[in-house]
DNA sequence: ACTTATAATGCAACTCAATTGCATTTAAAG
DNA sequence: CTTTAAATGCAATTGAGTTGCATTATAAGT
């Protein structure tokens, strides 16, 4: 038995990941309320994380988003997030930052989150 | 007339602010509830944004929360914020990041936020 | 010091994202 | 097919944050 079942939940769920980089959990749940529970969704989301198959990361909002992991690069590799104040797309900017190591601290863990226009509603 | 007034409960919400760097909203509300209603500190709070004393970041779980202006250098300059996974204390990392502009965003906001263990913990 | 306009507060109700418990269904291993 | 653990649906709940409105307190002007 495979980590995670590839029930239809699960395929519509990683289908909508293929269109948009990174989502929201309430924009899946609006777009999949026909068709699963939003509890489906939130736990379908948690199992793909755990399962490494996608990262989340809480946006300049306060919502959990979650995105693709890149197959080539360590996925879970630090990157940042860009959300567009306009159009509300997010997603993930593919390049890498070098973590600051202020002394007092042990940095585990970061989240780089950039927000500003996108090329669509910049033109 | 100021444009905040000096009244009993912002000069107590200020005060919390001498102790410890970055307080999450619910920290104070908690901290305060036997003195004041939880909507004014979250009141206060927003005007002490809008007069430039406090600035707010939403942080890894979530919760929003807020940390002094520094004076000398302009305070709004972005910088990252620091949480320690072990007792939760957070607080503003005073080094400059520069920004990173990719070609296809313009960049307007940017927020960093590190986690791991602070020297306390480390200990 | 007193009056007055308006800023600030308290309280209750509400919104909205996220979580939990439990009964039922479904995928997939054997 | 059968079995069983994983996945789902549903309803109720939690918890942060917000809103409307009546009341109180600050500070400006006299």
């Amino acid at each position: 038995m495979d980590i995670i079942k590839k029930t239809k939940s699960v395929k519509k769920i990683l289908n909508a990941f293929n269109k948009t980089d990174a989502i929201s959990i309430i924009e899946l749940v609006d777009k999949f309320k026909k068709e699963m529970n939003k509890t489906t969704v939130y736990r379908v989301l948690e199992r793909l994380e755990k399962s490494n198959i996608l990262h989340s990361f809480i946006d300049q909002k306060g919502l959990k988003r979650y995105a693709k992991n890149n197959k080539k690069t360590s996925s879970t590799k630090s990157h940042p997030h860009f959300m567009c104040e306009d159009c509300g797309e997010s997603s993930c900017v593919e390049i890498d930052i070098k973590i600051p190591s202020p002394p007092q601290y042990l940095i585990k863990n970061s989240e780089y989150l950039l927000t500003g226009q996108c090329k669509k509603c910049l033109a």
